[in-house]
DNA sequence: CAAAAATGCTGAC
DNA sequence: TCAGCCTTTTTGT
């Protein structure tokens, strides 16, 4: 579930819903002093940064939530069912009702402790404030490879696996390539990509790439959402040949050799040196 | 039923 | 580089 858009739309959510009620809290599961420290507070605003989410409930009590791999976050209106057991945190107000299960993260930080996580993260292709100029200069240092660096959430802030694969698909890029080579223009292109992928993701609550196969693949059952991820050994939508899964930095990386030049190192977009007859 | 897989991250070697 | 964390959903017998 939780890549960058799936937080962003969790915190508008939250704000549309949440933000001015009044709750309880308790956790059915491991985090007593959280429960303890929420409850009986007024939400007053929620943010998302990346992959996480920060709460600011009033008397200057701030949660912090990541929900890692595993993490769900549900709400409901009106009657809510009962919490599973492994419920890390459950929110009641009247009328709403949250519950967090499966997080990496759940805790109260201080304004500093806030202050020092969000200074660790990169710019945020969701977020207005964020700066082209500074996401280019991050993320291009040193020599790793593009498709790892862009998972460094210290350089560009809330792409995960899906994200990297179908941007670096739609840019035409080649992941394995020494990131500090990558040109303004292309990384230009590369954060249009993600950006729009990401921005449609919180707008529609999924991720589909302009491209999927509009059909399933064959051994497949349903329509697919994405070009590349995914979907190695099964055909490119774009050129047919047979996209590529290979391990890197303990991740699954996936992508079209042929349509992200691989064998280039460049791009596909580069012109291609013809010998002229004398 | 059991097993496997999943969009993430950390800490130990 | 690898194991480990942790839950839910999907797939297979």
């Amino acid at each position: 579930m939780p890549e960058g858009h799936s937080i962003h739309r969790v915190a508008r959510v939250h704000r549309r819903w949440l933000v001015g009620r009044h709750f309880t809290a308790d956790s059915p599961q491991g985090r007593p002093e959280v429960a303890r420290g929420l409850s009986g507070r007024v939400l007053l605003g929620v943010d998302a940064h990346g992959k996480h989410l920060f709460h600011t409930f009033e008397g200057d009590v701030r949660l912090h939530i990541h929900l890692g791999l595993f993490g769900r976050i549900r709400h409901f209106r009106g009657d809510a069912p009962v919490p599973s057991t492994a419920c890390r945190l459950r929110l009641v107000s009247d009328g709403a009702t949250l519950q967090l299960s499966g997080p990496s993260a759940c805790e109260l930080l201080s304004l500093e402790e806030e202050a020092a996580l969000r200074a660790r993260l990169g710019e945020d292709p969701l977020r207005a404030e964020a700066s082209l100029d500074r996401a280019y200069a991050r993320l291009t240092r040193g020599r790793v490879p593009l498709a790892q660096a862009l998972l460094d959430q210290g350089r560009i802030a809330g792409v995960g696996n899906i994200v990297r694969a179908e941007a670096l698909f739609v840019a035409g890029l080649p992941p394995l390539m020494p990131v500090c080579e990558l040109e303004r223009e292309a990384f230009d292109r590369l954060w249009g990509a993600m950006r729009a992928l990401l921005q449609d993701g919180v707008r529609d609550g999924l991720i589909v790439t302009p491209g999927a196969p509009p059909r399933p693949s064959p051994g497949r059952k349903r329509a697919e959402r994405f070009c590349v991820y995914s979907r190695a050994g099964l055909p490119c939508p774009r050129c047919g040949g047979k996209v590529t899964g290979q391990s890197l930095a303990a991740r699954t990386l996936y992508f079209c050799a042929t349509c992200q030049g691989v064998d280039r190192m460049h791009g596909p977009r580069r012109k291609r040196a013809v010998t002229l007859a004398p």
